[in-house]
DNA sequence: CCTTCTACCGAAAACGTTTGCTGTTAATAT
DNA sequence: ATATTAACAGCAAACGTTTTCGGTAGAAGG
């Protein structure tokens, strides 16, 4: 049950390691004759090249890591799936990890990846992350990195990210020119770079329409949740009960705010338009069927894997490394919940 | 920005290799001295052991490979989900792909994992697959191997499912307490071994509580689809009028059902009760909220990987294998379509 | 003073490849 | 005939570890 290797053919032909290997990688300086009795033998034997020992002697695995705050989560599994089709295409295994938000776990699982030796890092960022010298430490060890989704200014690195401002602005402009008056945000955590985008996206919106902007319409979601949006919604309609628009950060929150407003019987759109943001699963089941911001995910995930394929070339040609920052479009989804 | 080894540091030290790889690995024969000037240095210069000169010594890698029919799915990610955690705790990582329910992509994905030498592989057979002599290559070769969710009588290892046939009587079962003396059944597809188990439970629970079996209430919906359930249930209700009662293959076939019969103005659960299956988190959203089965995604995975396990250090040690074959327990999820 | 131990250290082989260099033979050119 | 070259084969080192086996020194014992 022993793996064939180069030696056995050797041996078995009467030849040296060095001639079969050689032979079968094509080298000119060995004879024909050899070279297809070689060929054939390694075929029969059904040889494999050892895996590991080419990783020792070449210094890469053709391995890449990736890591996400939540693998099963409608968003980055389909990142993941880009990643390992592109990746694949390309001749590279992904080993995935998931840091559940935790800095902690982040770090040490970047930790155990750098021990792995694989040839680069994916990674978006924990939530609970606010400092960087784990990601300097990468850099400095020249690993290639790039990051997707969850970013940050400080890493002078390539990065893919969807582009939140513009998202959010084309959802709440939608909601204007259907009609809105008076639109409430539901926000997520003062932390979360994509929720101050999204806010920021929001804001623009209102201003370029000449609608006032109220700190005191904007609700703080921590959870992404449906009991967030059920619970601020209903404190939302105490404070204003004139809104005619919400503009949430996440699908599940506006399946919440839904839920709400169909049990006090609140009509939507007529009373009240709402858009959600991600086009999950789920928006399109929601009734009626929610409007949404479609998130390119899969396409991040790819575009993630290129760029990273692009340093992990540049650095083994020890050519100088240049960095990308790509942002992709997200695509407006009117559904019913908004006025035509 | 040389990777330190252990060669470094005996040079440093003035000392062999050997004796450092000792010093660290804690031998006896070495003395305090050198043992302590050698740990410190390791920890100043940060040394690292070289993975891939442990995996070619070791012959392994702490590796597993990962096939599912699709990634981005939310009972396979949940799965991805347990298996990388499990994993991970016994110091494993885990090389995920992708088969879209291709054969020959799971053939081909089955070989690359060999060549890369993963410790051992974990499998959802895809959905196109019927003959296993891939499979049975895998065992010739001695790589542990468990068969998951998907799996095949015709192969002799481990295995870990979910008991269709009781989770679907259960569904039944429910339905037809809950009041209901008509049902049809939304089936899955005729290939897959799911879709059958789950039609078996549904005619056991009939059976069980005298009711009539009509091959002619069991609509075939292929896609597992939102507009599967739409186009079915429309014929349904065609067929069967007084139909009080519907089991579907799959939430999202229930939610296609659930839609259709909101616009036809039938009340759930007063007139008609539905059941779905899998408990996805468009179950929860739905309204009203969709009653269902949940599968133990997570647990699936946690436990596939502990028999895998099993088997791999069975093989270290050399000992005679054993295969187990696991069934999971799934949960009946009362919500809103059915009465109570 | 010689033997036997103990405590410590290191040489070398092994895991399976790849590749620069050396060597051998035979063919060609001078 | 000798010198040059071409065509082929293999040695050995290297990648970074681990581990078996010997070896050396000093201490202890007779």
């Amino acid at each position: 049950m022993k793996e064939v290797t180069l030696k056995d053919i050797a041996q078995i032909l009467g030849i040296s390691v060095t001639t079969v290997s050689k032979a079968l990688k094509g080298y000119k300086d060995v004879s024909e004759d050899t070279r297809r009795s070689v060929m054939m033998l390694a075929e029969n034997l059904n040889y494999k090249p050892n895996a590991f020992a080419l990783n020792l002697k070449n210094k890469e695995s053709k391995t890449i890591g990736l890591i996400v705050p939540e693998i099963a989560h409608h968003f980055f599994s389909n990142i993941i799936q880009g990643v390992i089709a592109e990746a694949e295409k390309n001749g590279y295994m992904v080993i995935a990890l998931q840091s559940s938000e935790s800095n902690y776990v982040e770090k040490k699982q970047l930790e155990m990846l750098m021990d792995k030796r694989v040839d680069g890092i994916l990674l978006a960022i924990a939530d609970e992350t606010e400092t960087y010298e784990h990601l300097e430490d990468i850099l400095k060890k020249e690993i290639p990195l790039v990051l997707f989704d969850k970013v940050t200014e400080t890493i002078n690195c390539s990065k893919v990210t969807i582009d939140d401002k513009k998202a959010a602005f084309q959802a709440v402009d939608l909601l204007i020119r259907s009609g809105c008056k008076k639109i409430v945000h539901l926000r997520g955590p003062l932390g979360a770079p994509n929720a101050a985008d999204r806010h920021e996206g929001y804001l623009t919106a209102l201003k370029k329409h000449g609608l006032v902007y109220d700190p005191k319409m904007v609700y703080l979601c921590d959870g992404y949740s449906v009991s967030d949006g059920r619970k601020h919604i209903d404190i939302a309609l105490k404070e204003h009960p004139d809104l005619d628009g919400v503009f949430t950060i996440t699908d599940h929150v506006a399946a919440g705010v839904l839920q709400r407003l169909h049990e006090k019987k609140v009509k939507v759109p007529e009373s009240v338009s709402v858009m959600g943001f991600s086009n999950s699963v789920i928006s399109s089941v929601l009734s009626p069927a929610l409007s949404t911001i479609d998130q390119p995910a899969t396409q991040m995930g790819r575009e993630a894997v290129n760029l990273l394929l692009k340093e992990i070339n540049g650095r083994r040609e020890k050519k100088k490394i240049e960095h990308f920052q790509v942002q992709l479009p997200t695509k407006l989804i009117k559904r019913n919940t908004t006025k035509p």
